[in-house]
Order: structure tokens, then sequence, then C-alpha cells
DNA sequence: AACTATTGATAAAT
DNA sequence: TATTTATCAATAGTT
């Protein structure tokens, strides 16, 4: 009937599903109150939220170029300010950096995921890859069950449907006069207008 | 005594120390609901705030400038950006094309093996994936292990030092006179020098 | 997606 | 600015 909400950990949710929902609402939420706070204070927010799978939100008081532009004239850790192509291509050559770092420990995790280069890590890291691996197993295995029933009910479903189509041509078979006796007459009849 | 919290419209506030007031106390609910989506959702969350008088405030879940990269990654797909054909041509080179092609491969195998997005799977495949994460739990539970003994082992090893410290040193105690039988004579000796 | 009990955020007062 | 408290808003779990 109701919801009883309970204090919440403020940690990863494991499950899949309510991960997304989860995102949903608060990403709402979120965005939301961002704007009520750009309006009621009169102050400048940009947000930028890309969910675990990817998908890009934004929102920006102003424009979100504009924000950006202010941020980093702000956060002035980047020094000189070069010609624009030079620093064009410099966040290009990060661009390329980071995803080869993001690449590198994503296929870091795989690996050990596999078994393989596990001695650096600590017990604790061991006991959650575990839980991870056992919980994905866990997954792997329902969905099989689910795909193999799908395909047993199928066969079955279009296995009845052989067998009502049978009795149907069953049927008209019987109703039918026999063979010899119908339709060699009817060929005649047919091939032979004149009569 | 209390606050009769009244809904309040989302307009500009016109009293400059309410104003403050309220930016203070939204602001930081609004940057802890974004840290909160960003550990709860897994996502990546960006989040730049400048005060009515120019202050500037930010969150980000990994750093800002990998994720304003990301967003201009993302958002340069969808526009040109007029004043560099060059910056598109950087973006689009083939080498961060291809890296961003093997990182949403990686990404979405970690995803498979987590049990997560199996349905466009095969029976096969799921079987495939089953096997390799069997596999996978396999050598970790091994490692744990010993790494689990390994610990057992020197904790043992370092008893056994103790212990054996602990005899060396009784034996000292042991060949030495008794305390009492010592000390109080020369106790006496020194401090009555007139016996 | 809609609902509600409950927690969380916050407007106003201090 | 910090604290308090009444009230409103967000949302976790459920249907």
């Amino acid at each position: 009937m109701a919801g009883k909400r309970e204090r919440i950990a403020i940690r990863r949710i494991d499950n899949l599903a309510a991960r997304q929902v989860t995102f949903s609402k608060r990403r709402r939420g979120l965005f939301k109150k961002a704007e009520e706070l750009s309006i009621l204070c009169d102050a400048e927010v940009g947000l930028v939220v890309f969910s675990a799978t990817g998908k890009l939100f934004n929102f920006a008081s102003s424009s979100m170029k504009q924000i950006i532009d202010r941020y980093d004239s702000h956060s002035k850790t980047l020094q000189k300010s070069e010609a624009s192509s030079k620093l064009q291509s410099h966040v290009n050559d990060s661009t390329c950096v980071r995803l080869r770092e993001e690449l590198a420990e994503a296929s870091l995790k795989l690996r050990q995921m596999r078994g393989e280069e596990l001695q650096r890590l600590s017990v604790q890291q061991l006991q959650e890859l575990e839980k991870t691996l056992e919980s994905g197993l866990g997954s792997v295995l329902k969905i099989k069950s689910q795909k193999i029933l799908d395909e047993i009910n199928g066969l079955e479903r279009k296995r009845m449907q052989l067998i009502e189509e049978n009795s149907r041509l069953k049927e008209q078979v019987n109703s039918c006069p026999p063979l010899h006796e119908v339709s060699i007459p009817l060929c005649i009849f047919s091939s032979d207008t004149s009569v």
C-alpha cells in the first residue's frame, strides 16, 4: 500500500532496476532544485549528469558554454591561455589520455573478474569481487533459465498450433469424398467446357 | 520559535539578506543531493554555481576537467562548433574514436559480468558468460584462501617469535638474583651511610 | 506509472 | 552565521 521509507545508506545501489528508478527520480529532483536555486537567488548554475549508461543530462541557467568559460577563468589553474589551436589540441590530447586511462582501468577490472591479476588485491577487495561475481552469476543463471523456458514455451506453442492445424486438415479430408471419386470428374468438368 | 514554512513562489527573492540566507541553505542542499546521486546511481555529476556576488562553488564526482571534456565531446557530436573546424577534426580523431569504441565495449562486458544487460544475449552466450564467471569466482576464492592462510601463517610466525623471546627473557630474569634480595640492601646501603 | 508513509529539506524565528 | 522547529517537498518501497 504505502512506502515505508527507510533511511537509505548513501552507497551504490546494487540492483540495476532499483538504481535506474532512483536515478530517474533523484535526477528530476536535482535538476528542479538547481533551477530553483538559480531563480530564487539570482545565481548562475550549471549542472551536468552522465548516467551509468553514458547518457547526458544537463541544465544551465544561462548557457553551458558561458558557465564553463566562467568556471575556467575562475579556476585559473590553467596558467597560460595560449593560441586557441594549441589549447584545443591540448584538450583533445587530454581527452585521449583520459580515454586511455578509463580503458586501462576497465580492462584491468575485466581481467580481475576473469580471475587474473588478483595478487595485489586485499582480502577485503577479493571479498567484494567475490560478491560481485556471485551476484552476476546469479543474474546470468536467472536470465538463462528464463530464455530456455521461453524457448521451450515457444516450441510447445508451435507444436500445439501444428496439432490444431493437423486436426483441421484431417476434418477437411474426412468431410471430402474420397479423392478418386471427386477430383477426376472435376478435372474433366473444368477442362471440358463444351459440356 | 518555529518555522511556519509556507510555500514560496519560485521567483527572485527581493530582500538581499533573505536571498543570501536562502542561497546558503539551498546551495548546501543541492550539493549534497548532487553527491548522493553520483554515489547511489553510479553517475558522473558536475555542478557549478556562481553566487550573485560572483563567488564560485563547484562539485564534481570525478574531476571537473574530465566532466567538462566529456560534456564537450557529447555536445560537439550534436552541434557544429562554428569557431574551430580544427577542434572537430581532433575530437573525431580516429584514435579517440577507436578508444571510445573499445571503452564502450569493455564497459558493456563489465556490466554484463555484473549481471546487467543480459537480455539480448543468446543462451549460448549466456552459457559462456556463466563459465567465465564460475572460473573467475574459483580463482578469486583460491587467491582469497591463499591470502588468508598467508596472514594466519604470518601471525603464527610472529606468535612463535614472541614466545621464544618470552622464554629468553624469563631465563634472563631467573638467572638474576631476586629483586628484593639485592635492591633493598643496596638501597639501605646507599641511603643510610651512617651504619 | 501511481501511491503514500516516512525521511529530508528548509522558511521563518531566535 | 548557527540552531531550532513547523511545515513543505522529495522519495523508498509498494502496488
